[in-house]
DNA sequence: CAGACGTGGGT
DNA sequence: TACCCAAGTCT
């Protein structure tokens, strides 16, 4: 297929049945289009949306971000995972401003050099932002696309891999890109899903690989799966009065940079079970033991190596807490 | 290269 | 329930 006839075909599907109303849309100025890919990195729209318009009430521009406190941006970051990417966020509007005086760049390179920006990112910046010709392959387009050329093999080994960015970079327009962009992913997520694809709808469906062959299960290759090792974890309820102590994550590590109940490395000798948890991660599973020591026992701790805190009921909201932990606050509040 | 890194939606 | 997996990047 020419590359003029696909991008004529996504640009012509786009137009009928794409997503045009997407928060991030309008206006898709730079740092928009950053916060937003930065937000959707491994998490699905509708999870983003409400995060994304607290993100512009509170930071506006690349400045307010800059001159953000970590705390602040882990605040409004939270529940949201991975959250490694609200630290680079930040550094990442700090770089900009201090190297680029707060004018995004719109070369691979630069863009490449920004902190959490990879090679979907900066073709997603230079496509959505800048209407520039910009490759991208996520999820989305990795599925479309095996499917469409029937390409097999795990999309995460290199070489195929290669082969992915290869047929985008040779798909790509070199105009009306931001379109494009869009309607690549929006085949992908709304027609070449993962289950149950709705080949009826596919304005490609007369070319493709796996719906010729009756293949969409199959492809793209599923990845091997693997299991979870579980992990016993111990936390510190310390109480006094209305606050509560907290210990900032170290980095790296699980929540990093997260407020959190002090962690133990075991079981206080004579402590009191105040409640339990298990959280499955990506890769592995936390059972977790939250401890509650007599009030003759609460000052016998070690030098902490992380910063702590003790914070009243009322305040909690304003620190960056990890989702099991915040759920379980409640039950914790209850007791004596 | 393989593993770390979160959480919630969908089936 | 359990499992898949989502607009990936960093180390």
């Amino acid at each position: 297929m020419q590359t003029k006839d696909f991008a004529t075909t996504v640009l012509s599907w786009q137009k009928q049945h794409g997503r045009h109303d997407l928060p991030w849309q309008q206006p898709a100025t730079p740092y928009r289009v950053l916060v937003s890919e930065i937000m959707l990195q491994q998490t699905q729209v509708t999870t983003v949306i409400p995060y994304f318009q607290r993100w512009m009430d509170t930071f506006p521009t690349l400045e307010t971000l800059a001159q953000a406190s970590e705390d602040e941006v882990m605040a409004l970051w939270q529940g949201l995972g991975y959250y490694s990417r609200a630290r680079n966020l930040r550094k990442a509007a700090q770089y900009l401003v201090q190297e680029f005086n707060g004018k995004f760049p719109n070369n691979l390179d630069e863009l490449l050099s920004i902190p959490g920006v990879g090679p979907y990112t900066a073709g997603a910046i230079r496509s959505f932002a800048f209407n520039d010709y910009g490759p991208i392959v996520d999820g989305n387009v990795k599925r479309f696309f095996c499917r469409l050329f029937g390409i097999e093999g795990d999309t995460t080994r290199s070489a195929v891999n290669k082969q992915l960015w290869n047929k985008a970079a040779d798909l790509t327009p070199s105009h009306n890109n931001r379109h494009f962009a869009q309607g690549l992913l929006d085949i992908g997520a709304t027609l070449c899903t993962p289950a149950n694809p709705d080949c009826a709808r596919c304005p490609f469906r007369s070319q493709c690989f796996a719906y010729k062959h009756n293949m969409q299960k199959e492809l793209p290759t599923p990845k091997a799966k693997k299991k979870v090792p579980v992990r016993k974890s111990h936390f510190l309820l310390q109480r006094s009065g209305h606050s509560i102590q907290l210990e900032k994550r170290p980095q790296p590590g699980i929540w990093a940079a997260l407020w959190c109940l002090p962690e133990l490395s075991e079981a206080p000798a004579s402590a009191q079970l105040a409640a339990e948890f298990e959280h499955t991660f990506s890769h592995f599973k936390m059972r977790a033991s939250i401890w509650s020591l007599s009030q003759s026992e609460q000052v016998a701790e070690e030098a902490p190596h992380n910063p702590q805190c003790w914070v009243e009921q009322a305040d909690v909201a304003d620190y960056g807490l990890p989702s099991p932990i915040k759920k379980v606050l409640p039950k914790l509040w209850e007791q004596d």
